[in-house]
Parts: structure tokens; sequence; C-alpha cells
DNA sequence: CATGAATGAGTCTTCATTCAT
DNA sequence: AATGAATGAAGACTCATTCAT
């Protein structure tokens, strides 16, 4: 499907305003004035509130699941390696894209729609599956446990990444770091989730007891 | 705050269709007519439907700070024990009072109102406060690493559950056990989840390379 | 069904307007501000627009069937006088109740709503039940044709008076009465229809050759 | 005025639809979909959608007043012959052209649009003044009554035809006749009608007692 | 000549809240 | 103390029409 600039204006509006303030929260109205269109163009272009916010999903997760795939079929590097990227591009991603990425908390928890919430379980499948390939490898190499359970970890991953993301005021509040600019403040949380989970998962995946 | 047989019946149907279908997405109507009392209650009693979702935080806090801190001061447990209780603690809530921890995330994932997304934030604080004395306690008694992300270790917790909580289906899918009666499958979920993140403090606390 | 004054003005101000303007063309704006009620009270009281067209006509419908049937059981007089009593009572309805009828006649033409145009022909079958006896008691008693459409007869019972109805205005001015008052011209028109009418059920109905 | 292919395509796709959803209820989007054209092409041809509709009632009388006429100049036959040709010509256009039919009751039912309720009065003038004469010509060969409403009269052609074909379904379910094929079905009705309504004739034009 | 994009006004309905009783 | 009636505001969506291309 190809989307016009102004599709797209649109889009991204809605994204910021359904992050912010949930999609029953927001109205068309306000994504239009916000998005500077006219309130009738969201029906106009996408026919209906839910079918935006559909259109919101497919666009951002067309981009992702390329990346992902590319970086797993790549031999360069050993399992381990892998993982560690996956882990690092996914908090960039979610760092970078937290609209985005509340929106899929806020469609998991409120699964009000069964056509949005498959279209999440979709790309949740599809990345399960990639990673499910690359703990096999490690596994047949003798890098990885046997015993390993996939979506627990994924939700691990999934699941600290989320909720530092939620709560990175309070974070910040706690340790007393108001003043540090965005960006820095940013750059070090990245840093430190990058290593703690690094670390987590050393533990699920490696025998090193 | 004294609540009636009434309010606590309007709390918790508030409580259940929140979490269904978020704060938005449910209407005084709906609550007033599942809870069986008339609409013009819940204004009455609460003062208005936001009114209404601070009494339920509240309710809901009030009866989970006792406990926590009552099992963190009991000296008969050593610091690592008092960790893998706490987690069983908490997995054990969250799988209970599923709708709760549900709100929960919506609130924080949608920071639209300021008065609950306090409320929230005061109760996590007031848990990390008490936790963090366990820690401290656990490092001088030699247990536990020096350099400990108090705040990162309880988003995994709290992350790494809600996102199974929200996923259960998600998991059960992927796992082929659709036919599992729904107890023994939140049992052996709830047994899973308690080895695994078990296993990650581990990880993160104490030394043992 | 119990109706409350503020319901029968909105249901006689929406009789009013569905008659000149259609069911389509009248919007719950112009039915609340003429009939001096807030919009929400429509679909407060009625569930919503065609919710309100079908407790329009069953509120009509029901007051009409009882005198139909009383009239017709009525024992003291013969099936010719009252077949002419059957015409005289309709053209008086339908020139008294214009609207209704005319609403009538739309919801037939317009078959959009299957419930409505139900409704409509659950009144025109008992009624033609009703009518049905009248006819075999003046077949038995030999003063009615053995052969007689029931149906044609009805329609153009039925037929004739709209069609008057609906073109009164057209008969004025082509008989150059456009000065006559109001009443008087209805008066006339009622006498000239029943004399009508009755010369064409005589008929179909008698043998008279 | 001149019609193009294209214009003729989109009158006879209106008609449909005004006369199964009336006038308001159908949308210019409506009809262009199923027309197969542009949007903006009935703006674009007629000028606004009301236009639409008196060049749709203009197009198809056109086509109406040359077969009166020269039917009722026929010298070849007898007042009461071209009477009973008349009563089978309307019969049979009306049944054939059901749609338009359809539309002619709501325009006069529904006398919103003054514009549309003038054409269509106009056309009743004609055909009123043509069949005038015939009477008139009838009581001059001392074949038909000396009084004679042409009005009523014809109120009850019109009246009965359209209260037949509005209730055609119905007068089915009534008989019984739900399985028999469109075109026998309609062929029945379209030779009963005509006996039904030269009967009615015969009472009102001539002196039979 | 024809049309896709765009729009302001309008549609019906639901909302949370208030108020007289 | 409790509630049925009532309402203004806002909800998502569709409308007929216009205009630049």
């Amino acid at each position: 499907m190809e989307l016009t600039d102004k599709q797209i204006q649109i889009i991204e509006t809605a994204e910021r305003l359904f992050a912010e303030r949930g999609f029953d929260g927001t109205s068309v109205r306000d994504i239009a004035h916000e998005a500077g269109v006219n309130i009738a163009m969201i029906s106009y272009y996408f026919g209906s509130k839910e079918k935006l916010m559909e259109a919101l999903l497919e666009w951002r997760v067309g981009s992702i699941k390329i990346r992902v795939e590319s970086l797993i079929q790549d031999d360069r590097y050993s399992p381990i390696e892998k993982v560690n990227m996956l882990i690092d591009e996914h908090i960039d991603r979610a760092m970078q894209k937290q609209p985005f990425h509340k929106i899929m908390v806020s469609v998991q928890v409120t699964n009000k729609n069964p056509a949005i919430l498959k279209a999440a379980n979709k790309v949740k499948l599809r990345n399960a599956k990639v990673i499910a390939e690359l703990i096999k490898d490690g596994q047949k190499k003798g890098v990885f446990k046997k015993k390993i359970d996939l979506i627990f970890m994924l939700n691990t991953l999934v699941g600290t990444v989320n909720q530092s993301m939620m709560s990175l005021d309070y974070y910040r509040e706690f340790n007393g770091q108001m003043d540090m600019p965005d960006e820095a403040f940013q750059l070090t949380i990245k840093r430190k989730l990058s290593i703690h989970i690094k670390t987590l998962f050393k533990a699920i995946l490696t025998n090193e007891s």
C-alpha cells in the first residue's frame, strides 16, 4: 500500500496522540487538527479511525521485519553476538519510536479490537520464529543451554524495555537526574539497559555455573 | 476513606471494565449497568469518572503496602530468600489481580491524567524504597553484588510479569496449550515465571562466576 | 407501552415532519427543535430515529384496530351498510390523519427498512382478514358476488383515497376552488369521495346487471 | 435537451435507486458508484442532485405524452374502447417502469421540492385535459354518464395501480404465490388489474342500471 | 472534457454530568 | 440518601459540492 505525504502526516500525528492519550482518548478531530488537515480526510483516506490504527501498525511494522531477518542471517557473527545485537537493536528502536511501542503496549493490554490484536500478534509470532532459529543454532553449536523458554525470554526483553520506557520520568526523579539534557539521559539509559539485559540473557542462555 | 458495599461493588466493576476496555473505552453507563446501580450514583459517590479511577487505585494499593513491608522486615529469612519470596508474591498478585495490573500498565503508558500517574508513582516509589533496604542488607552481608541498579531490576520483574500476563493467550497458542484448563494453565505459568525470574535475579544480584 | 406527554409531543412532531419531508429528509435536529425538546431526547426516549418511526407506527395503529373490528361485528347493519360505513370510516381517518397516511405510503413505496415495512404489512393483513369475514358474510347472504378479489378491492379503496389526499392542491386548482375555505373544501372532498368509492364498490361487490 | 449515453446511464441508475431508497436515502456516491462513473460527474453533468431528479422526470415524461395523445385521437375506436386501451396502457407502463412510478408517488407524497412537484403536476394536468376531451366525446355520443368527476376517476386508476404495484410482495404472500416465477406473476397481476379497473370504470362512466 | 482530491456542513448517536424530587 | 429525567458537548462519520489539474 502506497502512502501519500499527507497520509503519512496523518499517521505520524495519530501515532503520537494515540501514544499520549490512548486510542479512545484521541478524537479524530484532534488528529486532524494537529495534522493540519480537514476532519473528513481521516475517513476519506483511511475509512475510519480503526482503519487508521491498522494502517499505522502496518506502516511501522513493515519497516521492522526486514532488518531483523537480515541481521539474523548474517554469518559473520556468533549466536551470542547476534543475540546481543538483537538486544541493542530492540532498545534502539524502542527508544527512538517510543510512541509506536507505547501503542503496541496499549493494544495488548486493552485487547478490545481483535483485528488490531491479531495484527500485533502476527508481528510477534514472526519475530519469535526468526529468533527461535537463532536459539536453535546456538544450541546446536553448544553455546546455549538446552532448555530455554523463548517466549519468557522475549517477554523479559520487551517487558523490561517497555517498563523502562514508560517510566523514564520516574527513573529520572528517583536518581535525581532531572537536570540532565534529554539526549544525554536517553544515551545513558540505553547504555545501562543494554548492559542490564545482556547480563540477564547471558544467565538464561548460557551454562556458566 | 471508608467505602460502603455499594461503592466497592462499583469499584470492582470499574476495575474489570477499565482493564478490559481501557478508561476511555468504558462508559459510566456501562459501569453502572454492570454493577446494577443507578447511572447517577458514580458521580454521586465519587464525584466523577476520574475520581472513581483514583479511588480504585487507592483502594487496591492500600491493601498491598502492608504485606510487602511486613515480609521484608521478617528476620527469619535470608536476603536471597526474601527476594525470592518477593518475586513469588508479585507473580501471585499480578496473576490474581490481573485487571488491576492491566490498569496500572494503562495508567503508565497513557500518562494523560497527572493526578493518577502521580498516585501510581507514589506506590512504586514506596515499594522501591523498601526493597532498596533489602538490597543494602544483602550487600552488607556480602551476598549481593555492590553495583545493582534497583529500578532496572524492578523494571525487569514488573515488565516481564506484565508482558507475560498481557500475552497469555499468545503464549498458549504458541505452545499449543489451547485445551489446557484455565486453572492448570495459570499454575504452570506461575511456576515457570517464578523459575525464570529467579534465574534472572540471581544473575543480577549475586557474584557467581 | 406507555407514552409520556413529551414522548407523544415528539411523535406527533415527527409524524408531521416525516409526512412533509420524508424519513430521510427529516433530521432529528429538526424534530427536536420543532418539538421544543433537547436533541438527545430522541435517542434517550426511543433509542434511535428508526425506533422513533416504529413507535410512531405502533402508536397510530394501536388506536385503529379496535374501531374497525367493533364496527364489523355490529349486528345491526347489513353487509352492504357495513362496507359503506367502512369506506366512510377510512375516508374520515385518512383526511383527518393525513400525515400518518402519507407516511404509510412512503413506507410502502420506499421499502428500505424491513422492520417498518413488516409492521405496516401486519396492519394491512389484520384489516384484510377482518374485511374478508365481512365479504364472506355478504356472499353467504347472497348479496355479494361470488368472485371478489379482496386485495384489489382494498387497493382501490386505499389507493383512491391516498391519491386524492396527495393531490388535494392539484384538485383544487383543476376545479378552480382555490378560494374555498379549507374546512369547506375538505368536507366537499370527503362527500364526493364517499359517493365515488361507494359507486365503485357496488360495482365490484353486487350483481346488478 | 440532448442526453449523452453516460448521462442516460446515470439517470437510469438514479431512477432505480431513488425508487428503492427514496431521494434523500440515495447518495450521489451510490449513484455514481453503481453507474460506474466518477462522483464529480453528477454535479458536472446535471449541476446538482436535485437537477438530476428534474432531468430524470423530464426524460421519462417526454416519452409518455406522445403515446397518450395519439391513442386518443385515433378515430377507429369507440370512447369505451379508448378508455379501456388507456387503462391497459397505464397498467403496462406502470408495471414496466415501476421505479419511475414509485418516484412519482414519492414526489407527490413528499412535496418538498416545489419545482419537482410542479413538473409532476404539469404532466398530470396535460393528461387530464386530453382525457377530458375523450370523456366529453363519450358524453356527446350518449354512451357516458353526464356527471363524471374526472379527477376522482383518474385518482382511482392511478391510485389503484400504484397501490397494487407497491404491495406486490404483500399480494403474493397473501395469496400464497411466493413460488410463482416473477414474469408469470406480473402477467397475472396485469390481467386481473385490467379486468378490475375496467369494471370500476364501466360503473363510473356508463348508465347500466 | 473529465476527475481525484479535498472540504465545510451536516448526519445520528453517545457521553459524563446535573438537578429537581 | 438516592434517582429518573434531562441536557450541552462531543463523538465518529457521510454528505453534496467544488476546484485545480
